[in-house]
DNA sequence: GTGTATTTTGTAAGCGGTTACATCGACAAC
DNA sequence: GTTGTCGATGTAACCGCTTACAAAATACAC
């Protein structure tokens, strides 16, 4: 069924010339007389010749292949867990990557790292063959493990944690995300006691959007006690669980609760609408990432939209310039956001449909530090 | 930065043996007697050495990379198209092939195609060499490029269509998946005038849907006008904009839309609730993929539900199946659908809540035909 | 037409592994 | 003590391409 394909010795000899000179006509490189290069192509074409690119990987150490490391959660016996765990937000930013490294020439290797096996270096070690780079996920592992790896493969670290001594790093700007967040629920919402509901436990970016989120509340007079920092997991199963536990406790609810992502706003907001409360009537719910889908939710999420494939592009961008050799202006970029105020804090109903809006949003223009 | 690595080379002079058995010992074959494998696995540890898989797939002819090829859609300068367009399920898929392959000890390669160069063969077939077979996502190719491909690589078609002749292929039940929502339609809720709302224009599986679904509704005695078909494109947005166009004609809503997606079904919804229609009070409205966040809505989406992650884990198993010679039983696998019934059919609300939903899903039976 | 500079093309050595085949001991059988 | 067997190891060819270097072909000047 699978026919054995044509090498340049086929070539070469069906054109009559060595294989030096098929390689070069391939290659359109130096010097080769036009009628030798026509004989040549005319050749390829006839034997339907395509180059074997691992071979020439192998022979000029380019394999015009990316690889972007992410976190994979466990199958297990439930279907279902994969696509709650299918964190929206990363198959985003694999797209922006993806569509980035074809327009550079690049195709991108997928390697899931599983929560079983955070360590598992070794798979990941040997790609490095195979791969010309390397994009690493947040949380995927260890930054000595980063270290590690950068020191045999560029690296390009996507990640909320910051700055990271050994490798690229590019991620978003949940310090000042989260300010502006809350600021708005302060000056603008005048509210006294706020709530936090977390993702992932020991994601850099969970942990960065709580602490700036904290330290902007404190500054700004309103508090925000320990029972309304709710520990979630990234999904709408996590947030609906934790909102319903905190409904069991017996303490007031805040005026607002600023969830880590989108998804766990959902599933907040559907426990607290099981509880009869009213989104944003009786309490204010916000998210982050700005999905897709949230803008058609009731009420439509108020949120801090970040592009993940704008990540996913810079990340590209930047580990294919280091792969060029041209040197990163800088080590860390830090990409914008932008609070997109809808009705879940509370503020005036939009007049635009989803779709509208959709239309407005000019592309952020890339910020770096 | 990037050291260069030791090779078997290296690693044989260090061990005082030949690159001959250091090969041995890497691949534990054949005889290699114990105290020898020793040295030679404490000088690999020594040197850190990593064999080059590029290397050993050139002259094994095994590479262990698995390439999935999908729809991308071009990023413009709008950031967020790719996030609309981003179909979810498609991620979906794409996770649950690179978990198996994983597990199968292969990489999964992502292949981008672009609305724009449908055509683009070139880039698949620079693949060849590079992955040892191709899963390849609906619409991206036709009929004969498939056939063409898989003349020169194993090619796995995951695809609404049907039956290929040239490759294996792997498909959701759409019929049985309409034929049982139609059913529901007529025998429950006693519709006698539907409407449907498609994905892209020429989607193997929005066809199949809408054909399928057309064939019940006349057998059961219902109509489904040319006016309520609607053509959208999978998006919410695409949704959106194709129900407001229908309410601007003049000419009575049909009692049901069934969506050809969940996305499609929540844009379609918000619609009209713009324009101040209930569903499910005033209009029913259906989805299909049963997507996570669509569980969290208000209704409840009633949808089909079909296991992205279990077609994209077949596909892979399948087409690993074939790389190990191991002749298949049959050339075309048909995973099956469930209809799920919540509120947005106008059903009476379920108790549970998504997330006890969630945790009652046994994994879906694989059907074959 | 000859000599030299300049292209163009060919030869062969890698790239880092796998593996068929040859070699070498050790040991059992004679 | 020689021979045969068999397991362990080494040698070298090969996977398909790139590329340094050598050789041949062409161009140009005289």
């Amino acid at each position: 069924m699978v026919d054995s394909q044509p090498t340049i010795y086929d070539v070469a000899q069906r054109a009559g010339v060595s294989i030096a000179t098929v390689s070069r006509a391939l290659n359109s490189v130096s010097s080769v007389r036009p009628a030798t290069r026509d004989k040549v192509l005319a050749a390829m074409r006839e034997l339907e010749f395509i180059p074997n690119s691992v071979a020439r990987g192998l022979s000029s150490g380019k394999h015009w292949i990316l690889g972007l490391v992410f976190m994979q959660t466990a199958l297990d016996n439930n279907v279902l867990a994969v696509e709650e765990a299918s964190l929206l937000y990363t198959d985003i930013v694999i797209r922006g990557a993806e569509a980035r490294a074809a327009a550079h020439g690049y195709s991108l290797l997928l390697c899931g790292a599983g929560e079983n096996h955070p360590a598992g270096m070794t798979p990941l070690l040997n790609l490095t063959g195979t791969v010309d780079g390397l994009i690493v996920l947040d949380r995927v592992m260890t930054e000595d493990d980063v270290a590690d790896l950068s020191r045999r493969i560029p690296v390009v670290l996507l990640a909320g944690a910051g700055d990271s001594s050994s490798a690229i790093t590019v991620r978003v700007d949940n310090e000042q995300a989260m300010r502006s967040l809350a600021e708005h629920f302060i000056n603008v919402h005048r509210v006294k006691r706020v709530g936090f509901v977390s993702g992932h436990e020991g994601s850099p970016d969970s942990v960065a959007r709580e602490s700036s989120f904290k330290t902007t509340i404190s500054e700004g007079g309103a508090t925000l006690a320990d029972v309304d920092i709710l520990k979630s997991d990234w999904t709408s199963a996590g947030g609906e669980a934790a909102m319903r536990a905190r409904l069991l406790i017996d303490n007031p609810l805040p005026e607002v609760f600023a969830c880590a992502n989108d998804q766990t706003a959902v599933g907040v907001i559907y426990a607290l609408h099981a509880a009869g409360l009213r989104v944003p009537e009786d309490v204010l719910v916000t998210g982050f990432d700005d999905i897709t889908l949230t803008r058609y939710f009731k009420p439509p999420l108020t949120t801090i939209r970040q592009s993940g494939s704008l990540l996913g592009e810079v990340a590209v961008d930047a580990l294919v310039a280091t792969l060029d050799n041209s040197e990163l202006a800088q080590r860390t970029i830090v990409l914008p956001t932008e609070l997109v105020v809808r009705e879940s804090c509370g503020c005036a109903p939009e007049s635009e449909s989803p779709t509208e809006m959709y239309k407005m949003v000019a592309a952020p223009t890339m910020a770096v530090s």
